[in-house]
RNA sequence: GGGGUCGUAGUUAAGCUGGUUAUAACGCCGGCCUGUCACGCCGGAGGCCGUGGGUUCGAGUCCCAUCGGCCCCGCCA
């Protein structure tokens, strides 16, 4: 039977079968998915990535085949020789691909035998994820996951395809770097050549590709992984893939442009959907003030409003206290509230309540006036503007929550995902785009006690904010740009400073000293200083593309390998402790 | 660092207010079956109730600790 091979190669995919195949004799390899023995005859689901066909065992046709297929069990690896034929009238199984035909087996090698897996390879069941990664190969052979590393490789080699015609040049960049400040914290790997010192894994590929075009490459693009040690996420891994891309003598809109045509034709090319181009774009203050977060989902509306303006001298003393220290209040409007209960009112309230919110409240419209707790402090001149400034009518809900800016942003901006949610607003078929631009260059940092960079310490500001530099960093615009899609931040680049007297500015602003800057980045301010063409990049979470692409719940579900939630590896135990020779050698020792 | 949630047979789950021998489905093992496709029928095996401690006459169930999966806040240029 171990001749099998040696003798004969596969024909076909399993799942490729078809009824053009019909009389042929075909050599299948692949895994038995199911058996059904009727003891006269004996049926088989061969399975390989492309799909399933059922293989029929019959005594007539061979009975040492037949004698032989009683030893089958799950997952068996199997070579099966024999001619396919239409299936006899009515047994035909529309549920399969494959459905209209099946091999009839003239022989079979078992090539492997296996042991029972430890959970069902069939869709129907919900398996725990500890069980699922630590048999991650087992896992694998199941076909709807399959279908996300399927999609991932083609949204790969359609991305590798675009930047190609497009004049890209793929660059690889070194993963034994140099570590950072400002960002994430780094992976450090220790050298064991130069004692107590180290490297870090990149973050991005950042400064070597702002080198490259320093060196002329002029279009760089590189598909690549990146690491930082922060805290998981269904949607972040510590080690996570980039499309990463710069270009020189570029603005804005040439890159958001190529960005554009590369969205386009991999939604085309690998899930067939047109999408309507340019996206929209929106400022990063707009986001903000209209959704709430500066990563929006636009595929639903029920925008946030301001409505402070309009209780500026209300008479109703909680709401005015709050706006005579600086806060707002803003709302958002429900339509139709009868799909909502009081229990589902008092929920909103108490969610908004976790935030420690000044005040919220909610308000049902019905033709006498409000439904609500603090209807009877208003007047009636205050309750008609907000319904005119909400667009409010009977039979609709207005939630209202009032504190600082910033904290209002945040109770609403994350009640309305979650009205949307409950309320089935959200189109899940849809893609809904959009660009993020005109960013701060800074956001001050409370933990650090100084200003940090929004987006990195190489991004451009806007040169006409140039001189708010010193006396207001904080308004300082810079020129990046993140591509959001369905809420989720997809992308993000910028512009980068070209010219070295402008980094050293940045640097300044962000607190680091000249000794400091030097150790840490001199060579790359050095190079500033030869020759720099003006350029700019990008860098999409190809992860997390796919994820959304696919409807994937998490980010793990669209990598072949992942770490759990403590960054561990359940089908490897990475990491583990390392002999007491391997710290010698690299000169550790554990604390 | 913090909050939440889950952990019972190979898998997915049930197990009420603490009370007799811990249930079910699927899977697994044996037998029967020549048109099934989640095949069917008959029979069977299978448990450190995550781990450790405590309360109690008695703990899967209550309490504490701990380990692990997942979700969230902080963090993620």
């Amino acid at each position: 039977m171990s001749d099998f091979i040696s003798i004969k190669k596969r024909s076909h995919y399993c799942g490729a079968l078809r009824a053009s195949e019909v009389d042929q004799n075909v050599v299948l390899m692949g895994w038995a998915h199911r058996r059904r023995d009727h003891g006269g005859i004996v049926f088989v689901d061969l399975r390989d990535r492309e799909g399933l066909v059922q293989v029929v065992f019959n005594p007539d046709i061979c009975p040492e085949a037949h004698l032989e297929a009683q030893k089958i069990r799950s997952e068996f690896v199997l070579a099966v020789e024999g001619k396919v034929r239409r299936r006899p009238a009515g047994m035909e199984n529309p549920t399969l691909k494959t459905g209209e035909v099946e091999v009839m087996v003239s022989e079979l090698a078992i090539l492997s035998e296996a042991k029972t897996p430890p959970f069902s390879l069939d869709a129907d069941t919900d398996l725990s994820e500890n069980i699922r990664l630590k048999y991650r190969y087992i896992d694998l052979r199941r076909p709807e996951i399959q279908k996300y590393l399927l999609l991932r490789n083609r949204v790969a080699a359609e991305a590798r395809r675009y930047f190609q015609d497009a004049g890209f040049i793929e660059v690889e960049t070194p993963f034994l770097t140099k570590s950072t400040p400002e960002g994430a914290r780094d992976y450090l790997v220790p050298s064991r050549i130069n004692k107590g010192m180290f490297y870090a894994l990149p973050q991005s590929p950042q400064l070597f590709k702002q080198l490259l075009m320093i060196s002329g490459f002029d279009r760089y693009y590189q598909i690549v992984k990146c690491f930082r040690d922060e805290d998981l996420r269904a949607d972040r891994q510590p080690e996570f893939t980039q499309i990463d891309v710069e270009m020189s003598f570029i603005s804005v809109d040439d890159i958001i442009s190529v960005m554009e045509g590369l969205m386009a034709e991999v939604f085309k090319n690998c899930l067939g959907r047109d999408l309507s181009l340019p996206f929209p774009r929106l400022s990063y203050f707009d986001a903000l003030d209209h959704y709430g977060k500066d990563n929006p989902d636009t595929r639903f509306s029920m925008e946030i409003r301001d409505l402070t303006d309009i209780f500026r001298d209300t008479g109703f003393e909680v709401i005015r206290e709050v706006i005579d220290n600086g806060g707002v209040l803003k709302a958002i409007l429900v339509k139709d509230n009868k799909r909502l209960s009081r229990k589902d009112l008092d929920g909103i309230r108490d969610y908004i309540a976790t935030y420690d919110a000044k005040v919220s409240a909610w308000a049902r419209i019905n033709p006498e006036g409000w439904t609500s707790t603090i209807f009877k402090y208003l007047k009636a001149e205050e309750v008609q503007k907000v319904n005119d400034a909400m667009d409010a009518h009977e039979g609709d809900l207005i939630v209202f929550a009032a504190d600082t800016l910033k904290t209002i942003r945040e109770v609403l901006g994350n009640l309305r995902l979650q009205l949307a949610k409950k309320l089935d607003l959200i189109d899940p078929n849809q893609f809904a785009f959009a660009w993020i631009t005109e960013f701060p260059l800074f956001e001050y940092s409370d933990t650090e006690k100084r200003y940090v960079s929004t987006h990195h310490p190489f991004t451009s500001p806007v040169m006409e904010d140039l001189p708010l530099l010193r006396s207001d960093p904080g308004r300082v615009r810079a020129r990046a740009y993140d591509l959001v899609l369905n809420g989720s931040e997809i992308g993000g680049g910028s512009i980068r400073i070209h010219q070295q007297k402008v980094q050293s500015l940045i640097f300044q602003a962000l607190g680091l000293g000249d000794e400091e800057v030097r150790l840490k980045f001199g060579y790359f301010l050095d190079a500033l200083e030869y020759g720099t063409p003006p350029h700019g990049g990008i860098a999409f979470g190809l992860d997390r593309m796919i994820m959304i692409m696919s409807g994937a719940e998490s980010i793990r579900d669209v990598i072949a390998f992942p770490k759990t939630q403590k960054a561990t590896c359940l089908l490897t135990d990475a990491p583990t402790k390392v002999s007491i020779e391997q710290l010698m050698e690299l000169s550790l020792k554990i604390a």
